[in-house]
DNA sequence: AATAACATATACCGTAACGTTAAGGTCAAG
DNA sequence: CTTGACCTTAACGTTACGGTATATGTTATT
């Protein structure tokens, strides 16, 4: 396949594909006039990758992963360990963005809003 | 003060509060041997961005709230905006880490993390 | 005074994952 | 033959600094 028709299909953009070859996930062939193509097995990698990165992995951690689909002799715990980590991580990411989000909605809820300078916002930012 | 001064002070790097100057946030004056000095005003700008930082706000934000701070007509509205817009942001973006959390959850509940190949998370990542 | 040890300066590369020009080949249609 | 759609590579921009290299400046010790 051509790029723009995998572009099309995968709903990602060119230029990410492209990226994705650069720093070796997928790889293509050429065709006569320069063209990417693109065989069926690395179209799959490409399927794959794009379900990882919505599932929040990065390219590294979709890297990993690639190479576990491609084995057949993988162990899944290899595979549950990634996910495990990664859920780690974005709860850890969920926790700090939940304790930012109270100290910025007990501010917002002190600030009149007003057109007056008086702000406990400034305040708190510019205490001691 | 001088810049390493800051640095302990206010627990940065020093390389953070160059990058700072870089950007336009702060400002120093030189001594006769060229080393940075930071006039109070500016310690109070860094004082107050350092605490601005760690309530999740970008440099570009900060830049507008060091704006408000040191404006004495400001309007506490302004200010409140900022960071109801920042609160919209951290929100959303904990719903999508939440979403990707569920679905993470589901995978590693089913898969079993054992030493045979067959896996739900490759599986669902490799369907259709 | 020479030398070591440390602070400061500038400057450029690296990070994550592409987006966005820029400048230019390729190909089918009119 | 020109237009337009598609392809190519190269390279800078994004965010907020960290790291490293190199060049001076300052302080302390010999």
């Amino acid at each position: 396949m051509l790029i723009s028709e995998i572009s099309k299909k995968l709903r990602i953009t060119t230029r990410a594909i492209r990226h994705y070859e650069d720093i070796g996930i997928i790889k293509s062939k050429r065709l006569d006039n320069n063209y990417r193509y693109f065989d069926d097995i690395n179209v799959d990698k490409l399927k794959f990758l794009v379900r990882a990165r919505n599932l929040g992995f990065t390219l590294d951690e979709c890297k990993e992963l690639i190479v576990l689909f491609q084995n057949d002799k993988r162990k899944s715990k290899n595979v549950r360990n990634i996910a495990k980590n990664k859920l780690a991580s974005i709860t850890k990411q969920i926790n700090e963005l939940r304790d930012l989000k109270k100290s910025l909605e007990w501010l917002v809820k002190k600030c009149p809003g007003n057109s007056k300078p008086d702000c406990p916002i400034i305040n708190e930012l510019a205490k001691d």
